[in-house]
RNA sequence: CGGGGUGUAGCGCAGCCUGGUUAGCGCACCUGUUUUGGGAACAGGGGGCCGGAAGUUCGAAUCUUCUCACCCCGACCA
């Protein structure tokens, strides 16, 4: 490829919609444009890393047995009514009507489809397992697409689907996924680690979260610093505390507090702490609610709050619905509740010490409140967001980090959520009929292009690691115009394709520093200047991206030192 | 959806409050000349329905109303 020929609009400003780094660099460097909001062209530089991503996951899932497939982005409704998520999953499943008036989405994710091709296809144990995945593009309404590819609303995922006899079979796949993915983010160069999350809309029993680490993430992972245990805050449990000291002998009296409808007002009004106060929330299951006792200092943890109660479509009150239980929005206390409700409690909330909550009528609190005297009866359990300083919930010794990631890669055991809901069942050994057990494992494709910019770049630019290069080599020609310089560039530029290195001839006219600024800017690992050196000496510069570095090379030895600091990689 | 903000040339911005020449600046772009080791210099040039619609006015980028798009903070997730 000659520089001067390539279709990369390179920005000098950072354009004012991109706010992260990837994003900025991405545009800068001419690889996205944006077409609406989380909707994006991919430019050639842009297409390319992302398609170097891709072959590099494609060997390691082949490696592991996988099959590739294609399933369509467009998809029946049928089978989203079997699985039932035509109903449960909500506005970001993008929903069409064809001419017949026939319902149709755009696939967020395919256990339907796939679980549809399966079921056909599968009758005995002796197929399985089976384990299928494709790279392709996904649609998802997103409340609230940001971050350029980071979240957009349509996106490439690589999603693998395995199909299992038994419980040890997909333990077994699951594993082998678990290191394909590994070997996947450390190829490409990232930092990448496993932490425990919550499955969400996907469902299942058990679930990975791959995270690279970033300050712009928008996942907050705590990691343990005795058995570095690391979980997603959704999943990551709290050491249940033990409380000693005998009950509190405050006694309960009300005080106004005017205009305090949140505890940051409530503490600061009696001039005490947040940490002194309880939260009262009202949540809803369908026609239950529940009052939530968090202490002020502490936040609500809803994936914990739904399995505690089993139930899956919790959300919070809405202001009718708690006036409706006599109570007042900010002044709510689980003490003489007008109406009877069930309570839960945080466990972190002590049991016997006095707090003051809402005293249920506007404008006024009650002190002295202490749980196990004045509560009548209410349920405790983990279900307050962890943060740095708590204790682990697995060693129940270390203490939290709280660390920012980015979620490249997730990985559930799904086991036969979908399979008995879409009745794909095999014959085992005995000739029975039994759900198929299944797994699923995504990786966000361009996510991950994105988080390795993050990860990979300084005030220069983006600094590709050689995997992902959209070229490795960049041969510059410094003038064009001087003698036989772009015949050397040429000949340098024709050996390194030859020997299979992806390269660019960048003979564009114009100063060197032009030439230096979108290399840097693009990120090409190394660049070879056919310039001052070689008019004075004979000797090409070698440039290092990612060190700065700068040697001057023989043109004989290019080669094989170009080889090796692509080896040494 | 709730809260906050922005729309003027490809990109970044000024002008708007206080209506009044031909809407301006930097970068980018085109032509020519001279340049060529850190985004070159000079000269000349092209490019705008001032997001859209309606209104007020003799006159609207500027005032009013409505609308659309985009961005940021929250719930969602690869």
């Amino acid at each position: 490829m000659r520089f001067s020929q390539l279709f990369a609009p390179t920005l000098k400003e950072t354009p004012k919609e991109a706010e992260v780094t990837s994003h900025q660099l991405m545009i800068r460097a001419g690889m996205i444009r944006q077409v609406a909001s989380g909707i994006y062209d991919l430019l050639p530089l842009g297409l390319k890393v992302i398609r170097k991503f891709e072959a590099i996951v494609r060997e390691e899932l082949n490696k592991t047995g996988a099959q590739e497939v294609l399933m369509p982005s467009l998809v029946p409704a049928e089978l989203w009514k079997e699985s039932g998520r035509w109903d449960a999953y909500g506005k970001e499943l993008l929903r069409v009507k064809d001419r017949m008036d026939r319902d149709y989405c755009y696939g967020p994710t395919h256990e339907e489809v796939i679980t549809e091709l399966v079921r056909a296809s599968v009758r005995s144990y002796k197929q399985l397992p089976i384990n299928l995945y494709q790279i392709q593009t996904k649609v998802r309404d997103e409340i609230r697409p940001r971050f350029g590819l980071m979240r957009s609303r349509e996106f490439t995922m690589k999603d693998a689907y395995s199909f299992h006899a038994t419980t040890d079979s997909l333990d077994a796949t699951y594993q082998d996924m678990f290191n394909a993915y590994h070997r996947i983010f450390k190829r490409c160069g990232l930092t990448a680690s496993a932490v425990s999350a919550d499955s969400g809309a996907i469902g299942g029993s058990e679930s990975a979260e791959f995270m690279v680490n970033a300050e712009t993430g928008e996942d907050a992972i705590l990691v343990c610093g005795a058995c570095h245990h690391a979980a997603n805050v959704e999943a990551a449990a709290i050491s249940t505390p033990i409380f000693s000291g005998s009950e509190s002998n405050a006694v309960m009296t009300n005080v106004e507090t005017p205009n305090c409808p949140t505890i940051a007002n409530v503490a600061a009004f009696l001039n005490k702490e947040e940490s002194d106060t309880l939260k009262s929330l009202v949540l809803v299951n369908g026609k239950t609610a529940t009052l939530v006792l968090l202490r002020g200092d502490h936040e609500l943890n809803e994936p914990k709050l739904r399995k505690v109660l089993s139930a899956p479509d919790l959300r919070f009150a809405t202001d009718d619905e708690i006036r409706e239980l006599g109570l007042f929005k900010g002044y709510i206390g689980p003490q003489n509740l007008p109406l009877e409700l069930p309570i839960i409690c945080d466990q972190s909330v002590n049991p016997n010490a006095d707090y003051i909550a809402g005293a249920n009528t506007i404008n006024a609190h009650t002190t002295g409140v202490v749980p196990n005297r004045d509560i009548p009866t209410f349920k405790v359990a983990d279900i307050r967001n962890a943060k740095s300083g708590d204790v682990c919930g697995q060693c129940n010794a270390g203490e939290y980090d709280e660390q920012r990631g980015i979620e490249v890669g997730h990985i559930f055991k799904l086991g036969t959520k979908y399979s008995e809901a879409m009745n794909a069942v095999f014959l085992d050994q005995n000739g029975s009929s039994k759900p198929i057990i299944m797994g699923c494992y995504g990786i966000g494709v361009g996510r991950s292009v994105a988080a390795a910019i993050e990860q990979n770049h300084d005030e220069k630019g983006i600094v590709w690691p050689i995997p992902l290069a959209p070229f490795i080599v960049d041969v510059i020609v410094a003038n064009p115009k001087e003698s036989d310089h772009l015949g050397v560039g040429e000949s340098i530029y024709k050996t390194l394709v030859d020997n299979n290195i992806d390269s660019i001839l960048d003979d564009r006219e114009g100063s060197i520093g032009f030439k230096f600024k979108d290399a840097e800017l693009i990120g090409f690992p190394i660049q070879v200047v056919v310039g001052k050196g070689f008019k004075e000496s004979g000797d090409l510069e070698l440039r290092i991206r990612k060190s700065g570095e700068a040697l001057a090379v023989k043109p004989k030895a290019l080669l094989d030192t170009i080889r090796n600091l692509i080896d040494n990689n």
